[in-house]
DNA sequence: TGGTAAATCTGATATGCATCAAAAAAACTT
DNA sequence: AAGTTTTTTTGATGCATATCAGATTTACCA
């Protein structure tokens, strides 16, 4: 439950909302801007009512004009295949930006939509550039953000590319331990906001198989699952799973200086 | 061949290296600058003696300092999976940028190897984040860029969840003609500067699914291939095989109208 | 130029996961 | 609370592609 927050008063976005006293503030854009520079930004950003589970932020083709904080609940990222079938790109927890990806189009290449109840702050591209313009802080801030999706869509390129299923599956539980912990929440007990179906879709594996390999965890007790419940009962192995392929188990140092010849 | 460049004589690289007179100016960095702001750009770039086939720009783990621009020759990126595996990230052709992903790493997440003699163009990072101070458009066309380079991810991401091995082969081999010839080169006749392991590795197929896939192209007169010289023949047929899923040919409209319900 | 190594291609076999089918459980609806 | 739909789970089968093995071609180097 995010904390400071008083859920159910929407009537004064302005008090409840503003970026200096959001939890989320260290993991989001504001991170080292001051207070005064905060307070800047806190001027463009604009609280929208909250999206109901279903919802859109935006579709794909809509023109391009914000991107969003997510403050609270989450949201997925999809695109239609040229087949008409739904290909998730991506899940956004709180405090992560969506919409990054349409910054040289006309147009959102991509949807989104909430997977639940979801609170987001939406932030007017034009005057996020703007305001750059006067903060050398929130300009590297941008970047950094950017950068850092680039490298977690490296890091999927690389698990949709070598990793089998269960190596997937523990892959994509492990990362959302760790997103939650960085958020405040417990790594071991959470509850997935996205069906089987969405992780299969998202990981490349049939529903069935992402059901499977949910049960074979819980029969090596890796993982408990009650529904979208999840306990991780063994973070060491299920994160061995999730970086180590097939056999060998981790042979130390060696693999990295030999390769230096 | 790159057209305006005179091989070979590179004692003179401010001479023969300036953003102004570079026939790649108006894919690369400079995009919307003006004559004097390109000039303050190329103040900045350092241009660095041609690396030899196989040579690295960078490797994983050194300092983050410099963005590079390739201009002329290609560029791969790849990581060490952690059995000790080389997963090919990305290739590189002139005007693109390589090493964004590691603005907000101490060090870069990836290395970098010339597939071929390349010559690039060195960014100081540091010195770019303070030009992009003065002038807005080179700070969009960063954003752009990088934004550019999201969407091309998440295609991949689509493409490696989604596509069988002949699609994934013909989305490969129209995207290289599409970039060809936005560089001024043939669209159907090209080198392929990468060996059939690397496009496989890229393409999350085994060599030898590479290798066949490449012979029933040429069966169905698809494409020509002669070593790594390909040809394309039909690129209609081949775009449509790189596009659209098993059955269902082109539903022109209709799908588009039908998702809006 | 010949000789060796590396890359590419082709065929035979194996396998992990998709697909199909259907039951069980959970989530909505009235 | 009962009925309906949706989601999740489990089992049986099939297929696309990996893997293995070997031939052939190309590239490299002394």
């Amino acid at each position: 439950m995010p904390k400071g927050q008083l859920k159910g008063i929407c009537f004064h976005p302005s008090k409840e909302t503003k970026c200096v006293t959001c939890s989320l503030s260290s993991l989001c854009l504001p991170i080292s801007l001051n207070f005064e520079d905060i307070d800047q930004l806190d001027k463009i950003i604009k609280r929208r009512q909250p999206l109901k589970k279903g919802e859109h932020l935006f579709h794909q083709g809509d023109r391009f004009d914000c991107v969003y904080a997510v403050r609270s609940g989450s949201i997925k990222n999809y695109a239609m295949t040229n087949d008409g079938e739904e290909q998730i790109t991506n899940f956004h927890l709180p405090s992560e930006l969506v919409g990054l990806d349409g910054i040289d189009c006309e147009t959102y290449p991509v949807s989104a939509k909430a997977l639940e109840t979801t609170t987001v702050c939406e932030i007017p591209f034009a005057r996020l550039e703007e305001l750059a313009k006067e903060l050398p802080e929130l300009r590297s801030q941008v970047l950094r953000i950017m950068s850092r999706e680039l490298r977690d869509d490296k890091q999927m390129m690389m698990l949709l590319s070598k990793k089998n299923a269960e190596q997937r599956v523990a892959t994509f539980l492990t990362n959302l331990s760790t997103r939650f912990k960085r958020r405040g929440y417990s790594p071991f007990t959470f509850r997935l906001p996205m069906s089987r179906n969405e992780i299969g879709n998202y990981l490349g594996l049939a529903v069935e198989t992402v059901s499977r390999v949910f049960t074979r965890f819980q029969n090596s007790d890796l993982i408990a699952v009650n529904g979208k419940e999840v306990h991780i009962l063994n973070m060491d192995d299920l994160s061995a799973l999730a970086g180590l392929p097939d056999q060998e188990q981790k042979i130390p140092q060696e693999a990295k200086l030999a390769s230096e010849g």
